[in-house]
Order: structure tokens, then sequence, then C-alpha cells
DNA sequence: TTTATATACATAGTTTTATTATGTATATAA
DNA sequence: TTATATACATAATAAAACTATGTATATAAA
């Protein structure tokens, strides 16, 4: 019989549990009271110079899913015969963000650590 | 009889390791000429100080998906009645750290862009 | 002396997540 | 009339990592 107790109680950012789509999605949230996703991908595409692109494909799944754990919640609004539904941060949502972006910063830190290495001369 | 109790204490993967795997690989490699598969997960681990742990299930078939596409090498030796097997950089492999590495850094630029967003007070 | 831990590799099966491709629908510019 | 932009949605697929095993040796702890 073997039993692994390696990882008991060690704090780990492997924590950080989906990719980065929802925690970009979750900190615009946080940064803008109520977004659309068509708004969401152009943001982000804004944002980074068009160097990423939330495609349709990821981002309203992401969307889906963030509204079924019940981080986001949304209402529909209708803007020049164009449907468009509204996200916002529900309370357990705020707590999620601030806890995926100190993931993410911890990731984005130990990565950093890990590929700056120096190349030997 | 196998008993894993990994997930005691974190039930959740690390998805924003899902990509840079391979390139984490090929910078350690870069900065030293040849290492074993567990040496590269020690590696990982001591530097990250345990907080970036490449699993074995992730990370033997990474090297194996490497050497396949040409970008490692392998020589098989025996340490203390322990086959250890190497990997090095192929020139391909040397080209592709390089590609690998400047990808991964202009993402986390942009990642840091969309996250480090001021909230609105 | 049995159990647990560490070293060292491997992989089948599953799950998660993003991509590809497609669909609906309206508005406007070429 | 076609292409592009806006706006949402999802099925099928592919890629990547995780779960859970398996083999094997050596040593430390109970």
């Amino acid at each position: 019989m073997y039993i692994n107790f390696n990882y008991i109680c060690f704090m780990n950012s492997n924590s950080m549990l989906k990719g980065s789509i929802q925690t970009i999605i979750l900190k615009l949230l946080a940064h803008q009271e109520k977004m659309y996703g068509y708004e969401i991908s152009q943001k982000v595409k804004e944002i980074t110079n068009g160097q990423i692109i939330l495609k349709e494909g990821a981002l309203y799944p992401a969307l889906h899913k963030l509204e079924a754990d019940g981080f986001l919640e949304t209402y529909t609004e209708v803007f020049e015969n164009r449907v468009r539904k509204y996200y916002s941060l529900t309370k357990e949502g705020k707590k999620e963000t601030a806890l995926k972006l100190s993931d993410a910063k911890d990731f984005i830190a130990n990565l950093q650590l890990l590929l700056n290495l120096k190349i030997a001369d």
C-alpha cells in the first residue's frame, strides 16, 4: 500500500483553477460595474492592442459558467434593436475576483522566476 | 494498492500552468545543458518555493511531446541502480525556446495590463 | 520489519478549457 | 449585394493537464 502525503497542507498557486479568461472577466467587471459580452471582448482587445483576443467560443461559455457558479448576475437590455446581456459581480463574485487575482499574481511571479533564469555564458 | 491524498488541501488544478509547462522545461534546459525528468520537477519546486508543482502526469507527457517534435534529445544513464533519462535541447529546440519565451513574455505583459486595472474608488 | 518517503520513469482514462465552425439576427458601409 | 460590425449562442473537436494507477530501488521512520 502506497500513501502519498506529499502535498498535504502546502500552499500552492496550483489552486489557480481555471485559465486566465475567468480572471480577466472578473477583473474587468471589478473595474467597470456592468459590461456585456461583446463589450468585454472589445475591451480586452483594446487594452492589449489586439494581442489577446477573447473569442466568442471561449468568452460566452466562460460567462455562463461564472454565472452558473454564482459569481455573476445578469439582465438584458435592448439597444438599437440589439439585445445586450449585461453581467455584474455578485457579492460572491467580488470575493472570487480577489482570490483569482491573488492567485494569478502569484502564478505570474513564479513564472517569471522560472523564465528569467540567466542562460550560462 | 495506492491511495493518493494529494487533494486534501487543494482540490484544484493549476490551469494557468496549461500552456506554460513546455516553455518552463525548455527554459530550464537552456539554462542547464542536460536534465532528467525528476530533476526538472524538483528544480521547478525549488525555484518557486513549492508553489508550482510539475506533476508527473503533466511532466512526462510534455517531455515526450517535446522529444517527438524534435526539440529535445535523450540518453539514459544508470545512477545508484536507478535509471535516469537525460534530456537536452536540439538545435531546433533552441530556436523553439526563444520563440516560446518571447511569446510567454508578451502574454505575461498583456495579462498584467489586464489585471492591474485600477478599481474605481 | 512493516510502513512511509524519496527517487525515477511511464501511461490509460478522464476532465477541463479553448478553438473551430456554425447558427440566429440587426445595422451600416462598400 | 456583399462585407463588416454588433450581439448572442453552442455543438464538435482538439489540446493540455489531472487523476489514478503501474513498475522499481533505496533509505528512514514507526
